[in-house]
DNA sequence: ATAGATGCAAAGGTTTTGCATAACT
DNA sequence: AGTTATGCAAAACCTTTGCATCTAT
């Protein structure tokens, strides 16, 4: 099965273009917001294939990828983990977490840091064979 | 206002059981179906409340924290998050990644790295005023 | 005794999909 | 022309919530 050849539709267009002039990070329902005051016709499914669309075409990141649903874990000590995109896995990782980093990342932002979560994608020894 | 009064219910202990006795990081659905062996009548509603609470408690992580819905970024280059639990506000960090981690975490669980999504929580520079 | 928890079922909010129509290339 | 995308509306999906009842403390 071959992939699709893609088209540059207005929609489509629109959409990676609010994107890429915010820097917020916005929503399905803020772009939908946005892009509606050029195309006020534009449906809310349009917007979500085509977010999908350009996730796939690796010109956007989805933040909380991958899963609709949580998964929770009983070591609540700060810690990363692992999720095979083959399998779905998710293991943790038994590394010691570079703390210096927080101190470095609240002086960047001015603000403080409480925590962090760091998770790694990519295929686990079993389906990386 | 104060926090209420927590009580040890059969329920809620042994969601917890459950969660400490794995380290799949399983989901509400996993919980749900596991609990019912022991507690046939326990409702989803139950689980998620318990797993809220018990999240509250710091027993549990849950995994995908924070929002419902997806965020979309079009700097698809990797880079760090930081998201405020005050006011929501989610931003980019302006530092570089320490790109042999992925190589540690390759080594650790012998498998490969593809990428990693590291987003920090705490307070921006506005709400920590 | 009483605040807190449960079960059930209905509602909520986000994302996906089926289908007929329209639009790129 | 032929494939890919759109709009609309309905469905799917995960999670939360209202309410009457029950239970831990």
């Amino acid at each position: 099965m071959k992939s699709p050849q893609r088209r540059m539709t207005k929609q489509r267009k629109k959409i990676l273009e609010v994107l890429k002039s915010t820097r917020s990070h916005p929503t399905a329902d803020w772009v939908y917001d946005e892009v509606k005051k050029e195309i006020p016709n534009i449906s809310l499914g349009t917007i979500y294939r085509n977010l999908n669309v350009l996730r796939e075409m690796g010109e956007i990141i989805e933040l909380n990828y991958g899963s609709s649903y949580s998964r929770y874990d009983a070591n609540s000590d700060d810690h990363y983990h692992f999720t095979c995109l083959e399998c779905g896995q998710v293991m943790d990782v038994d590394l010691d977490m570079d703390r210096e980093l927080d101190g470095e990342v609240a002086d960047c932002i001015g603000g403080e840091v409480s925590y962090r979560r760091t998770e790694f994608f990519g295929y686990c020894a079993e389906c990386s064979k």
